[in-house]
DNA sequence: GGCCAGGACACCA
DNA sequence: TGGTGTCATGGC
């Protein structure tokens, strides 16, 4: 398994640009601007988040103090094209009102904020602050369910602990094995992920065992 | 015009 | 603990 899951990993790197995957379009505080775009990032896609961040970035708005300062009705007029702006500029108030200053931010830390949960939290702990934590999210459950690794509806800890069990804890591993899998399920994935052309497609549990995807779920313990 | 996207949360049973 | 509704914009 472990091998499987590393060969997985070289595939997916080798078929798409994993490398300083997650974009600094400012870069005076990273920190910040990919913890915004975490926030920003949830349930929407990136080309939005794109336009919102640079709005924010063409307001100055993209350091912990600026944010902290601004009125929350600027920031929601910024961040409209993400959509759910109501919500998100709450929380990146928030999240600036509780970390800045702050030496220590932990996950118990991000997950007290409203608006955070364990996704974006994990994503900010590897991509802003480079701590070796796997992030899930639908990709990897959709990606590795449909592999036949999981079961489809493995809970989150389940899933990242899968992981964290059989992958040596590498930040770099993990940024680009995630970022792998949200680029595979962007471009293929998305409609027939095991199909003739999918670069995955001998990693696939089911065809290997003639089992139906539908037919048969595999429990997370089971066989690794 | 409908569907989906790199979720989170409140509410209810 | 699990299911459901809500939040919202923009691209295809």
């Amino acid at each position: 398994m472990l091998n499987q899951l590393y060969k997985v990993y070289s595939t997916l790197k080798k078929e798409y640009c994993v490398e300083d995957w997650w974009p600094v379009y400012d870069g005076r505080e990273p920190f910040t601007e990919i913890s915004v775009g975490a926030i920003l990032t949830q349930n929407t896609n990136w080309n939005n988040v794109e336009k919102a961040l640079k709005h924010l970035i063409s307001k100055d708005l993209i350091t912990l103090e600026s944010i902290k300062n601004a009125d929350k009705k600027i920031i929601e007029e910024l961040v409209k094209p993400a959509g759910f702006y109501k919500r998100k500029s709450e929380t990146i108030k928030e999240f600036a009102d509780r970390v800045y200053g702050r030496k220590n931010i932990d996950r118990e830390l991000l997950l007290s904020i409203k608006g955070i949960g364990k996704e974006t939290a994990d994503s900010i702990l590897l991509y802003a602050l480079n701590k070796p934590v796997f992030v899930i999210d639908a990709y990897a459950k959709r990606l590795f369910s449909r592999l036949g690794y999981i079961s489809e509806d493995i809970s989150y800890d389940n899933l990242q602990s899968f992981f964290h069990k059989n992958l040596e804890k590498d930040v770099t591993l993990f940024q680009e094995y995630h970022a792998g899998i949200v680029e595979h399920c962007k471009s293929i994935c998305k409609k027939k992920p095991l199909c003739e052309n999918c670069p995955l497609k001998d990693f696939c549990k089911y065809k290997k065992q003639e089992i139906s995807p539908t037919s048969q779920i595999h429990k997370q313990q089971e066989g690794f």
